[in-house]
DNA sequence: GACTGACGTTGCAAAAATCGCAACGTCGAA
DNA sequence: TTCGACGTTGCGATTTTTGCAACGTCAGTC
């Protein structure tokens, strides 16, 4: 018998979650009311959970009634390590979404799968679901491709032959030399491209995200429907490139701060194109990234 | 009776902030038995309040079975409004208690009081306590102060006259006038002193971060017992003052990016003293940071 | 001005999750 | 091998959460 086992912690995360969506809503916020509707439970039990929610500071009611994201869940995830990218990512994220007007996401590795963690949709009726908190094939996705840019060819066979998860499309890498070709082609445009991979009929552009030493620490990318997206994978190409790149310096930038020296810290130029392999051994064993 | 209603998120809460605080520790990260010494419950609690968590992904467990904070707290907390400077904060307040020793806490206005969002301990036994979840008076402490740097006489008599909360210590501002003058005299300096006013024996030293506008958003101070203290209040006041600079300077900075473009966004040179009130009326109802 | 509908909150008994304790298998150090 | 600490799991007892219903409030409508 399925034993619905419900965590209070997933209850709790389901109303933060709401609430971090509306938070680019217009009117920001959520009332008791729209909050139940969206977590689909009884005003009343929400109203309950928001009491403790609301006094521990995690979440803010102001005095309209509207529910926002409180400090105390920011003064909790700054206190953890590097998750400057999951910072700034958003309104990049957003930028793009809207320019192409299809479902963005960014992606970690995470073993030999893809782990997706932000996204921003489309307005379109039909667009790729939202992927947050799921696992993807490295191998027959733009993100994932775009997250294997450093991977030397025989790592790539080596993963293929310990059996990287296949994609249900009739156009997924069928063989180590397919994915090898196929990775090869996407770093030299600058982007990975995956149409009919994954499953049939999505098509994904996607683009690496670095850090200081140049190591791939993410991916963005975009899907859609191969009948809008077919047309202008290369102007998607484009864009993703360029919001990734623009992430890299952003996210190198901010040196943690000698609050005593005057030093001005000034996001750094551009990577060179091909020189972000220096000091970085693409074949060391990448852990993935905890962000 | 003390009905003692412990929340779900309550517990939820506590696990996190301990993880928190282990973020920075060697090693990084608890084991479930470390977790539960610091939370103070048995580990067979514990461990089962971590599954759920770990399946959800707000906390990481790596394979030596230590847990960290994980990517779906940041994926949430990234949805939400402008809360780069809690990501900022931390490595300059890290940096400025371990210069001085002392405990640095960074606090916003809520309403006719400040609350203290994040703090950064020192090494001594004789400290003064974290703070963070609190409120304090706004007009007896050098937080306070720090945030009413742009305050005008008037208002801060209005202040006054509709009953801030008083200090408990011997120098608190007993009339408008001391808090005005006291007021004048920090922006003067550029840094707000507060000695003996919200408890005898405790001495703080505090200065405005301001956005990108010139508006301020937070204030960091430096606290601690006098005698400690006293003989260097104006290399502390330093200090704080350039470490806020430095904040308001960093979080002026990532225009939330137009990806599509290629200006390289920088960051803009430090504000001209007096110049930070150009296009913001100091007289300016402000609300209180949500932040 | 009464009426209507939506909001947010609260009592109450039923349902569900958590707790503390004890026991188990595992691992590394002595 | 023995020992101690770790992490996990069963179990009944305890605590918390749930759903329903009712209440007071408020704004808009007739």
């Amino acid at each position: 018998m399925p034993e619905t086992h419900t965590s209070a912690a997933e209850k709790i995360l389901a109303v933060l979650d709401a609430l971090a969506a509306s938070a680019h809503a217009e009117p920001a916020g959520l009332t008791v009311a729209e909050l139940g509707r969206a977590i689909e439970r009884e005003k009343s039990v929400v109203s309950r959970q928001l009491k403790p929610l609301v006094e521990l500071g995690l979440v803010e009611r102001d005095p309209a009634g509207r529910h926002r994201l409180g400090w105390r869940l920011f003064s909790v995830a700054a206190q953890a390590g590097d998750q400057r990218l999951l910072m700034l990512a958003p309104p990049v994220m957003r930028k793009l979404a809207r320019g192409l007007d299809e479902r963005v996401h960014l992606s970690v590795r995470r073993d030999s799968s893809v782990l997706t963690v932000l996204t921003e949709g489309s307005g379109h009726a039909v667009q790729t679901v939202n992927w947050v908190g799921r696992l993807s094939p490295i191998s027959c996705t733009s993100s994932g491709r775009a997250l294997l840019f450093d991977h030397r060819a025989e790592e790539l066979e080596g993963m293929f032959a310990a059996g990287v998860e296949p994609g249900a499309g009739p156009q997924a890498p069928a063989t180590a030399a397919e994915l090898i070709e196929r990775v090869a082609a996407a770093r030299e445009r600058g982007y990975a491209i995956a149409v009919d991979e994954f499953e049939d009929g999505l098509a994904g552009v996607g683009a690496p995200v670095r850090d200081a030493n140049g190591r791939i620490i993410a991916a963005i990318n975009v899907s859609g429907p191969r009948y809008r997206l077919h047309d202008r994978l290369e102007d998607a190409g484009r864009h993703v490139s360029q919001a990734t790149a623009y992430l890299s310096r952003a996210f190198a930038a901010p040196p943690p701060a000698s609050a005593s020296t005057d030093r001005i810290p000034v996001i750094p130029p551009p990577l060179q194109p091909g020189s972000h392999q220096q000091g970085h051994q693409p074949g060391a064993p990448q852990p993935a990234p905890s962000v």
